[in-house]
DNA sequence: ATCTCGATAGTCT
DNA sequence: GACTATCGAGATC
């Protein structure tokens, strides 16, 4: 057991998702990965989070990478269902995707934002962030929720911010997420469960410029651990 | 709270 | 040459 190490095995946060969870419609796994943890347990630390905001992408869409045709960069779209799709835009961002559809057809799930769960500190240094060491117990429990909140939001509230907070770049395109070798996806949390039907909001996707129209982006109502409101 | 804009480089027309 | 599944800063209300 390496759990003490924290850099290798399961850490407490469960065993992957199957590959079958990738095979499902792929909006309703888009909806399905919310509360579901991402790990990564990169060289230089673990990092967890609970998905908090998603956004599908599929074959017949024209906001997908892969809508025009099969290219270099959205390669690993055409793979296999269950593998990491991340890429490089605006020049200096990084977006995580989980690839879904059969090998061979192109759709997959973007991670808008998670709610950090493990490996804070390291979090904070790859995006930047102080730690605001001090903070006494002198404010109401409230006050001190709703800082923990905020800080969550500024470290993985967006694509490009938890692809920064996690240390995710292309080296990183293609993982297998069904192995829990590095970086892996694991269903949510026995205290938290999966998202209920009811609570999950779907709103227009976020950035984009064709297929505007379709409701494709999913979080849960009250959830402040999300890119927009 | 909401807006506008600049940064910055890979991808595609 | 244009566009981009973004972010952060600064202006403005």
């Amino acid at each position: 057991m390496s759990a003490a190490t924290g850099t290798t095995g399961v850490e407490g946060f469960g065993a992957p998702l199957p590959r079958d969870f990738y095979l499902q419609d792929t909006v309703a796994a888009a909806r399905a990965l919310i509360n579901c943890v991402l790990i990564y347990a990169g060289p230089d630390g673990l990092t967890a989070g609970r998905i908090s905001e998603t956004e599908a992408y599929t074959r017949d869409d024209p906001a997908c990478h892969a809508y025009r045709r099969r290219t270099a960069r959205n390669e690993t779209m055409f793979g296999p269902p269950g593998h990491a799709y991340i890429y490089f835009t605006y020049g200096m961002h990084h977006c995580f995707n989980a690839v879904t559809a059969p090998e061979g057809i192109a759709e997959a799930v973007l991670v808008r934002a998670v709610e950090p769960l493990a490996g804070l500190e390291l979090m904070r240094q790859r995006r930047g962030l102080s730690s605001k060491a001090g903070m006494p117990g002198r404010h109401p429990a409230t006050e001190t929720e709703r800082a923990r909140m905020r800080e969550g939001v500024a470290l993985c509230g967006g694509p490009g911010r938890l692809c920064q907070a996690f240390g995710l770049s292309r080296a990183q395109n293609g993982s297998d997420l069904t192995e829990a070798a590095s970086l892996w996806i694991a269903p949510p949390r026995a205290a938290v469960g999966p998202p209920d039907p009811e609570a999950v909001v779907a709103t227009r996707r976020i950035g984009i410029s064709q297929g505007v129209e379709r409701p494709w982006r999913f979080y849960l109502r009250n959830d402040p651990y999300i890119s927009r409101r």
